[in-house]
DNA sequence: CGGCATCCCCCGTGATACTG
DNA sequence: CAGTATCACGGGGGATGCCG
């Protein structure tokens, strides 16, 4: 059943939502992790050359607090540290895709 | 068919969903004309009390160009102006949906 | 390798006053 | 009633350099 929303609910509710999806990088970071993959943080900066390295930790350190990623260190030389979704932050992928769908029907 | 991504097109295609979206007060305006609302200027701001006049017109001047929203304009006076959303501004409902799901599956 | 600290700039937002 | 104009501010984000 679809929730019952006043408009300042709902506004408020998603705009929880978009404020953890906003940032500039954090879209970017959370597809390069969809699907069960994991990726150290210089894959990361690898795979998004424009970011900075201050950028690339923010938002990881951001969705870490969010419940989105998880942070897993191995302590060792050299150091080694990898970004993953928690189960919570995988299903964020549908809601994204319903968004990409509604952008796609503009024209 | 769920399309097929890569990593940046997908952030890419949100991205520019999000800017959409983007402003602190674009989403309490939509959720104030979701269902085929029709609101006068002058009742978006008295639904919204602590927005400002000037971001209340910014932010309704940004949706209409983005293709979210109509301005229909009363040459009369007192003039009258009425705001409501197009048919793929009122498609976006459902997508917002899947984010308020999402969050409310949270804990 | 992974991360923190500092400085700086720009833009989104807000307050206020004025106009057709 | 429905805007426009102007000023001021705060914080997000970029560049750079240093630590464990």
């Amino acid at each position: 059943m679809t929730k019952k929303w006043t408009p300042a609910s709902a506004a408020d509710g998603v705009e929880q939502v978009l404020k953890i999806l906003e940032g500039k990088w954090k879209l970017v970071i959370l597809f390069h992790l969809f699907g069960g993959q994991v990726k150290r943080f210089s894959e990361l900066e690898k795979a998004i050359p424009a970011i900075t390295q201050k950028m690339l930790i923010q938002q990881l350190r951001q969705l870490e607090a969010d419940g989105i990623v998880t942070r897993t260190i191995y302590h060792q030389v050299p150091p080694k540290v990898e970004y993953s979704l928690t189960d919570w932050g995988q299903e964020l992928c549908p809601a994204l895709d319903a968004l990409l769908k509604w952008a796609e029907n503009k024209k």
